[in-house]
DNA sequence: TACACGTGGCT
DNA sequence: TAGCCAAGTGT
């Protein structure tokens, strides 16, 4: 039986690897980061890309640098600042945890798992990831990249999302006492960087003497995964109007449901079945020839654009015009500019 | 317990 | 091109 732990080679290639990120300290500085830096950047790396974070990351604590001054800010601005990041819910619950623990926990985070993960927003990954790396607790912190390294480590060939608690017992084996956050942030840079899903480069892994899938030349087999259900096709219509003085009119969305809080053109349903117009406002439209196509997680979009020019004293029966100084086309989710961008191609 | 929930990059 | 994939959470 081969050696299994893997902690000590892979703090000591964290040492020399480890990506300089914002959000992060150095594995050579001897101090903890700011704990509201750490939970901004682990709320909006769920299910995000480092690369698509950045920017998003250096824009809110330019804005907001403490955890107060969020709290404070307005709703809109904070959904305005989110548009274009996807997944909209962690902007609201972003919100609502920010002024929880200005108000109630006098600006301080829980420093253990238990009391993050009451916060919203927060769930076993987070409360994890940040009791680690914010305040050096020992505890397991398991993404995507961690279940994949404890798949192929383990050659564990039970297909995800059945070996989900498997993969979380070896995680927690592995997990080391001291420098437990330095520890997280190295299995899941691993995972990123060189444990990779399709061709993991094995040639320059830490840890490829311990690991079973590597020496059973399976690697890229694993984790195994369920097949997935097909995408369905929905369709819809989406309104752009456009009013004497340049105004347009958008809606805010509901709270609940799909781009819930966020700005957008009023629109039909989207539905599989065919659209059935539902004008927000009298006018001539013109329908474009060409239509928006856009996919999400659970289906694949298909918006008809309507568009009409109206008179200064048109009235509405749903949303608000915005004056053309106080529009911005990046405070709306990304489907959303695609509606905006060709509407004023056309 | 499944399913809803975004987006952009990569293959 | 179409599917896969990413530092998950809420219901």
């Amino acid at each position: 039986m081969r050696d299994m732990l893997i902690s000590a080679d892979l703090l000591a290639w964290y040492d020399v690897h480890a990506r300089e990120l914002p959000w992060r300290v150095g594995p050579k500085e001897d101090r903890l980061p700011d704990p509201y830096r750490v939970w901004l950047s682990e709320i909006m790396l769920q299910q995000t890309t480092v690369a698509a974070v950045k920017a998003y990351f250096a824009k809110f604590t330019e804005t907001w640098p403490t955890v107060q001054d969020l709290a404070a800010a307005e709703d809109a601005d904070v959904m305005a600042a989110w548009a274009g990041l996807g997944y909209y819910a962690r902007a609201r619950n972003l919100l609502k945890c920010a002024r929880v623990v200005a108000g109630e926990l006098n600006g301080a985070f829980p420093d253990n798992r238990e009391g993050l993960q009451k916060l919203p927003g927060i769930g076993p990954y987070t409360s994890a990831a940040i009791a680690s790396i914010a305040f050096g607790q020992r505890e397991t912190v398991v993404d995507g990249n961690v279940e994949r390294v404890m798949a192929r480590l383990y050659a564990e060939e039970t297909p995800l999302p059945t070996s989900k608690p498997l993969l979380r017992d070896y995680a927690e084996a592995q997990t080391p006492k001291n420098r437990a956050g330095d520890y997280a942030q190295a299995v899941m840079d691993l995972g990123a960087t060189v444990c990779t899903p399709k061709s993991p480069a094995c040639g320059i892994c830490p840890i490829r003497s311990h690991c079973n899938a590597q020496s059973q030349g399976i690697e890229r087999e694993l984790p195994k995964k369920l097949p997935k259900a097909a995408k369905p096709v929905r369709r819809g219509i989406a309104y752009v109007v456009r009013r004497e003085d340049g105004a347009v009119l958008l809606e805010t969305r509901p709270e609940k449901g799909l781009l819930g809080g966020m700005l957008g053109w009023p629109g039909t349903d989207w539905a599989e079945t065919e659209p059935v117009s539902e004008p927000p406002i009298d006018a001539d439209w013109i329908t474009l020839n060409e239509e928006v196509r856009h996919a999400f997680t659970h289906f694949h979009l298909r918006l008809t654009v309507h568009v009409a020019e109206v008179r200064q004293d048109a009235r509405a029966f749903r949303g608000g015009f915005v004056d053309p100084s106080d529009f911005r086309a990046n405070d709306l989710p990304t489907v959303m500019r695609k509606v905006h961008a060709l509407s004023s191609s056309s």
